[in-house]
DNA sequence: GGTAAATTCCAAACCGCTTTGAACTTTTTT
DNA sequence: AAAAAAGTTCAAAGCGGTTTGGAATTTACC
């Protein structure tokens, strides 16, 4: 059943049929009341392609999932915060489509999105230190929104992120404050974005006590359970170890747990862990009470607001650049404690 | 730049352009490169709306991701099969697109990515026992391959299944070769109709040798570490506990390693744990050598064949359903061994 | 009652591509 | 050299909507 067909049922021109289901003005209201029975009964939708070209917008919002051609990892966020994001878009009537891309041809899948013209807005993922992402958007002219930031990229972009280093300062802090002074960074590739904000908020908060850092207790790496476990065993065994973890992911973190007690310690009395808590539907840090002290911030959450900063951008039409800086909180749990005197 | 404009600078008819781009034969191969060439430069690339309009193929599959209203879990393998599938996809030129629906509205779901057109299949994630969404995508006509199977289905349906009976059949009776008798089931939600199937290969096995079913050593939820640990936890503390583990995933799995040496017990020697591992990007299971013993199968690969599956069945019209039973391997990793004798 | 204004509807153009049917060239056959 | 066949190219008609510019009908006003 299309628009031409249902006209013809009515008795009415497709103009009219049209206007009467988009909400024009111009049109009778006892029509617009028939049109839209009639419409009800025959179960008329108009045709997703015809709708798209005719208007000129795609509505839809391309999602680029960058994959590392090397080891091939999609982030353990993405699924999350994918679902917030379409939670938004299917409440505007927007599609989502997702494209994986290798990155060494990422360029292109961008340049390709634009002008096959099948999206009107890009989410930008996994943002690293000086992205050339930005600048290649920038000249593209396809509005967008990164989720994170890019260090050293000076042109004006979208952002919605989550204030990192100042998560991490706190965290250290609040470490700091229990008396810990060896406190180990387990930390995410370093080449991201995120990752160096934590590491600047780590030592900022060190600098300003003037507890040395120590490199030998920073590492960074694939967050994974094996990850937080085996720097763990090997930092335990240092001559001067660490009395405090600071962990990246829950899944680092549990690993870091394993660790600690497989050499014997218990997790908040002897080493306290501390970590980051992307509030992961399959991930979760305890059911009430978390089990690992953290800095929480909902990942979901963020893909909402980046799609509504997006979809707003495209609504308005205007290119000013926005940004939203989601602060973590710090939630107390089990997994830390005030140092523990040597001997 | 469109395709009128380039038949324009070229001095040629749309049609021709149209033709020699798209490769078909009534063209001079001359004016085909020169139009190519053209094309290069001026960074042609046809709109994607005009052409689906106009060859009424929207190039795109779904993906229509369920969310439990209640608690709303995405998947975990998730992120990694899309990422199989929309490698296939992109090399076919299709989009990818997805919609996250809370499970109360399903239906209409499905019936508007019909009437509306924005897709030419469906993948369906995540089947249930009975799962009354095959009759509906029968009904409706659009080609789909469902991620798994449906239990107690009779209409026939075209799907992508690990044989999960098989494996978890396999996985006990290894267990039950190494003289375990009290065998743990650690499952997925009990509606989910992978859980089924490994619920019936565990029993089955424990029948063919005589090993009577103990209801206690079964439990069935979501598959997180805190699942895994609580059900050992408890479970060690019953009058006559298990000897071995047998869990879902790699979460429960590690999980259930913390409980047993929570219990001062030690993993591989004490007990057993043999878990499901579907390769999941960032949860591995030890990088050479697994750490747990376990049934694997690639969750990529499955997103790979059910979309190869989807897109065969599409490229021929031909709407008999297929289907593709995967076999898990077992690999032998440190976390099973010898059932040990009591006192 | 006649004119102006507002209301309601429609025919036709357009979005950018594919594809049908026909026309025009060139080559082959007789 | 004429006729038939094969090879190239194009004009025009879709695909299924939206939107412009009138036209037809009502209502408002003097």
């Amino acid at each position: 059943m299309n628009l031409k067909q249902l006209a013809g049922h009515l008795g009415l021109s497709p103009t009219t049929v049209s206007r009467a289901l988009n909400g024009y003005p111009e049109v009778n209201e006892a029509t617009r009341k028939r049109v839209a029975e009639a419409a009800q009964t025959h179960n008329y939708r108009p045709n997703t392609q015809a709708k798209r070209l005719a208007t000129g917008r795609a509505m839809a919002i391309g999602h680029v999932i960058p994959i590392s051609t090397q080891h091939e990892i999609v982030n353990p966020v993405f699924a999350d915060f994918i679902s917030g994001a379409g939670e938004v878009y299917s409440r505007s009537g927007y599609d989502m489509v997702l494209t994986i891309v290798p990155d060494d041809d990422e360029e292109r899948a961008y340049r390709e999105l634009r002008s096959k013209g099948n999206v009107d807005g890009i989410i930008v993922h996994g943002p690293k230190e000086s992205d050339k992402r930005v600048a290649l958007l920038n000249d593209i002219g396809l509005p967008y929104v990164v989720h994170g930031r890019c260090s050293g990229v000076e042109a004006p972009y979208s952002w919605v992120d989550v204030n990192n280093a100042r998560a991490f300062q706190r965290a250290t802090d609040f470490l700091l404050d229990l008396g810990h002074r060896r406190i180990a960074l387990i930390n995410g590739i370093d080449t991201m974005d995120f990752a160096l904000r934590r590491l600047r908020g780590y030592s900022d908060a060190l600098a300003a006590r003037d507890v040395p850092l120590d490199p030998q207790l920073i590492v960074s790496g694939e967050m994974t359970e094996a990850q937080g476990h085996d720097t763990a065993r090997d930092m335990l065994r240092l001559p001067d170890p660490p009395t405090a973890f600071l962990t990246a992911s829950l899944l680092s973190a549990m690993g870091a747990r394993r660790g600690i007690e497989e050499a014997g310690l218990r997790m908040g009395r002897d080493i306290s862990i501390l970590t980051h808590d992307d509030e992961l539907g399959y991930l979760r840090n305890g059911t009430d009470e978390p089990i690992f002290t953290c800095t929480r911030s909902s990942v979901r959450e963020a893909g909402r607001r980046c799609a509504r900063m997006l979809l707003d951008q495209i609504a308005q039409g205007d290119a000013s650049p926005r940004s939203e800086l989601l602060e973590a909180v710090l939630v107390v749990g089990q997994s830390t404690g005030p140092v523990r005197r040597q001997g």
